[in-house]
DNA sequence: AATGAATGAGCATTCATTCAT
DNA sequence: GATGAATGAATGCTCATTCAT
């Protein structure tokens, strides 16, 4: 990569940078792109040499977070096993781990899901397809782990799947909204008890009694 | 009432009601004052004849919020016992029964406290002072019932509430987004099932990690 | 009308009236609303209040070319009579009268026509539909006087007709360009003595193109 | 001419092209110096290298007009004669031939001088100057026929020679505009006609007295 | 109570222009 | 000679807000 080049990704990092930074702590349509711009050093004008608009650039954002949040996540937990439980802690760990290192580009998702609602645009239907995948993989783990026995099946996978997701979800948005007060190590582990106890095959009470269960594998 | 205030009341009713459809299905500042107005059947200007400003009437909603939803859920949970666990299961099914009669009420929080991220405004302050009187709720139903031994005790009280807050959060969220694909009911009772799976008390009280721990209570 | 719808009317006026001057003496695209609003006594906001567009407001005074202009050429022309001599000469006066006192809108479809050259949008269109009616009565009346004997027909009258509106157009732009250097009454004068000696009907009927012909040395 | 100039001139060349293409069909403000590039096949970089601004070149190519169109009509019709009306088809026909070989060029003068209509700046007095120029021209001709009895007189001169150039400008624009409709030779055959026709000096009037001539009806 | 006219601040976007390579 | 990155001044447009009726 030549001088010019790596110069072109710098800018382009940074005003990304920038740019997710803010639509995640105020909001896309409360960030103007002179904001942006400023925040990454440069000015309005160049933001448009890269991206052809506002939505442009928030699209470039989306694709970003496909790339670095969604699809390493879908690797790895299909990577894991081999019980489902496993693959389920390496869910909700790599989704802890992201929102450390990456936290703008996990909550970007949720902000941009909410601010864009019931909309039909481009935006919308690109972060529509990007929670599809992450339903998919949750939904095909509760379905593994159903078949074998370790997961509950007295609630249908989609909806168990479903509450995987809203968990996953609520916690970064607690995390974003209460990050003073709370203790990020507890929380993980909070998620991940409530998690996997909660997704936990119920022990007939009289018949298995007293037996070990998949579940206790969580190393909790 | 006299015929003034009647009339008073509804323009007012109408307002605020498409004013919270708009701001949970497009966001706040997608909105415009002129389409809650056409919303409504009225025009712009009525708008401020009964609301000092557009955020004077995003405060107004929140009060709504806070009269309909946020306090009765507080005085019912509060009512209901002895056991934590009756509280808890009151707790879920309060708001997800607001949640269908007053679903924009409940998600307008949401909405608002993402588009208002970071900010220190008086909606930002509002915002946090409700969610803050939902979490001191869920934390003392928490609390006692890990005093009562009804709920585990390995996860400090704090995040434990943050996760039931997160768990209804997330679930509203995804009810939401999936509405369409989702069972209702189904939902619920997945919520339901794994908070209560997730909190209930470990029966071996001294659980430790990598420890296989059979889990008692069954199928609530 | 009552004061408020008056009140309306005149500021569509006022406004209507301060762009057709902008556009037509320094074009549409070098003049901004903020120009046309300012000259018009108001704000840019207003423009936006009456208009939805800057296009809009162009597609509005080009209708106004037609209703003020153009509609009331026609029907004096077909009401003139009867031979296609008066019709000519009604058709040069009227335009000649109008350009002095509405020349803003006659001298509109020039600049207009000019700036949008090869576009396909609403507005080329537009203005080819309002040229269009212009040719169509001036290629009529050419045909009528064909027939009738008075005009040449050794050139075909569509060509013929063009040149009307060839001269018609012509004299508008110099006049526009070159208003301090010409005596207004002569310039009509001349221009009715070219077209109407220039359409007449040869004495000598055989005239033949490119020919050394003895009409060209003023013997008709 | 070495390599390198010849390079030079080559892509000055090309870049003037484009732009007076550009300039006549969408107009001169409408025009970005990036589509100019482009269309030449370079960058809007290059365009700098080569003209200080995007007045430079318009002035460059005004100058272009200048050298390539006026002054060569200028020659052309003071060459012509003896006849004053030899040296009004000269002009003409000159005209007519460079309309067909550079109608970029010539148009380009009508619609720059409507688009910088009342404007007081350098391409304003340009235009104005090269104009005067071709006003001069026509006004000498029509002077020197009225001398010897070819034109007529019962119109001043210099309304006359507006006239001309009034036909001139106005068979152009209309070619410009209904290019797909009109028949290129038989236009100009009109042009001509028309104009030789409404120049020539009158017949004397008891020659054909008593006949019934329609032209004699326009009240001359 | 309700409307419509009018304002003004703010924002996305365009584009001529400059600069470094 | 030629390019691409970067700037900044404009400009169309939106929208919360005010005002008169």
């Amino acid at each position: 990569m030549g001088r010019q080049a790596a110069r072109r990704e710098a800018s382009i990092e940074r005003l990304t940078e920038a740019a997710a930074r803010r639509f995640v702590s105020h909001g896309y349509r409360a960030t103007t792109l002179e904001q942006i711009a400023v925040d990454a050093g440069y000015t309005k004008g160049l933001v448009y040499f890269h991206f052809r608009s506002k939505t442009a650039l928030l699209l470039a954002l989306l694709d970003r977070v496909e790339r670095h949040v969604v699809e390493p996540v879908i690797a790895r937990v299909l990577a894991a096993g081999p019980s489902a439980v496993d693959q389920m802690v390496t869910f909700l760990h790599t989704q802890a781990e992201l929102g450390v290192d990456r936290s703008a580009d996990v909550l970007l998702l949720l902000v941009i899901s909410l601010e864009f609602g019931e909309r039909d645009d481009e935006v919308s239907s690109r972060i529509a397809e990007i929670y599809e995948k992450l339903h998919a993989l949750t939904e095909r783990v509760v379905r593994a782990g159903q078949r074998s026995g370790e997961f509950r099946t007295d609630v249908p996978a989609r909806e168990l799947a479903t509450m995987i997701m809203a968990v996953h979800d609520g916690t970064f948005l607690e995390w974003h909204r209460r990050k003073q007060r709370l203790n990020g190590r507890q929380l993980v582990r909070a998620m991940r008890a409530i998690v996997l106890d909660g997704l936990a095959a119920r022990s007939q009470p009289n018949v298995q009694a007293g037996k070990p269960s998949p579940r206790s594998r969580g190393g909790r």
